[in-house]
DNA sequence: GTCTATAGGTGGATAGAC
DNA sequence: GTCTATCCACCTATAGAC
């Protein structure tokens, strides 16, 4: 399995360059030149692993969105209330903030027109799975008595991912953590207080 | 003054397909070329009116600045309440995503990272203002008891750009306007209810 | 002001040697 | 799996005729 795993590193390498770029720059502002530059490769090599570059865009959100779901479901694992794993949620997105990066899926959302069909579809895919996580802690916490929203729980996670997204995107613009902390909080309080 | 309104009539064009241009695909996902097919004239005439592609990009900021400003003195000037006032503000989102497009801003706030500098510093002139508008309503709204929040109207006023943005860019992804409109919907809600 | 022509660079992608 | 070499399309931008 030498080979297998040589290869799958060197792709793991690839994925994780690549990942950063499209973060911070977006799919339509980085190359395979910039992604070979950082890994002393050369272009012909990434083309191996990933022949096109819809391929490559692909799989990075295939990846994200599996870790996603990996960090979801260690929130899960905690067994907190609802409020808590909200609070677990955002921290998600602080992370990603401070290593001076947008998410993965909120940059492409801007450049959803842009993007090969395939990518359209896994985007929607995060983006559903985020609201169904959501909708089932906010259905939780409103049974439970620890949230309180009017209105659907699919509306209220709707509500969340696009503002979480948006608070994000203009921090990042700012160079401000602080600016997403403080909406992500305010959304918070909106679903707690009285509480 | 022939000359120089037959100037000002094709930058006007100009400006015109690029905004689209750049409101629905980026601005890193256009070009001269795109613009000079649309207009019928050749990528050397555009650079005739805007000699680099930054220069072209600073002035849609200024303009699309200029023309939301003017549409908030236009709600100042009706004179209604705070409430109403926020109300039409996101009135303005709504129409610009019924043109199936993304806030020029908003778009450009995902690619902020790639951005020459004047773009960069306009794009927040333009979230500034935004800003302070709100602020001002938020005030005014408070005051005469019609609105009710929580914490600073500055922090109020991030939170509701940041997350009518990010909304906008969701919903846009699923060619969904009611999803903005639930949204918006909430936020405003979430600023008049009990009241 | 708009054109033709072109420069000089970079984009994604492929062929074929090693 | 990685390399060299190369293709062709497209990019921003400029020179100079009209």
């Amino acid at each position: 399995m030498a080979r297998t795993s040589a290869n799958a590193d060197t792709s793991h390498r690839i994925l994780d360059v690549a990942e950063r770029l499209l973060q911070t720059r977006g799919y339509n502002a980085f190359s395979y030149a910039d992604v070979a530059q950082a890994l002393h490769v050369t272009k012909a090599s990434l083309h191996y692993h990933f022949p096109t570059k819809a391929d490559l865009g692909r799989r990075l959100i295939e990846r994200y969105e599996q870790a996603f779901l990996n960090a979801l479901a260690t929130i899960d694992q905690a067994g907190s209330d609802a409020r808590e794993r909200l609070r677990r949620y955002v921290d998600i997105y602080v992370d990603v903030l401070r290593n001076d990066r947008m998410c993965l899926c909120g940059m492409l959302a801007a450049e959803y027109a842009t993007l090969p069909k395939p990518m359209k579809t896994g985007l929607k895919h995060f983006f559903d799975e985020n609201e169904r996580w959501l909708v089932a802690v906010l259905e939780d916490g409103q049974a439970t008595g620890k949230l309180r929203f009017a209105g659907s729980a699919r509306e209220t996670a709707r509500l969340l991912v696009g503002s979480l997204e948006g608070a994000m995107m203009l921090a990042r613009s700012y160079d401000d953590v602080a600016r997403f902390k403080s909406a992500a909080e305010r959304l918070l309080t909106g679903l707690t207080d009285g509480k």
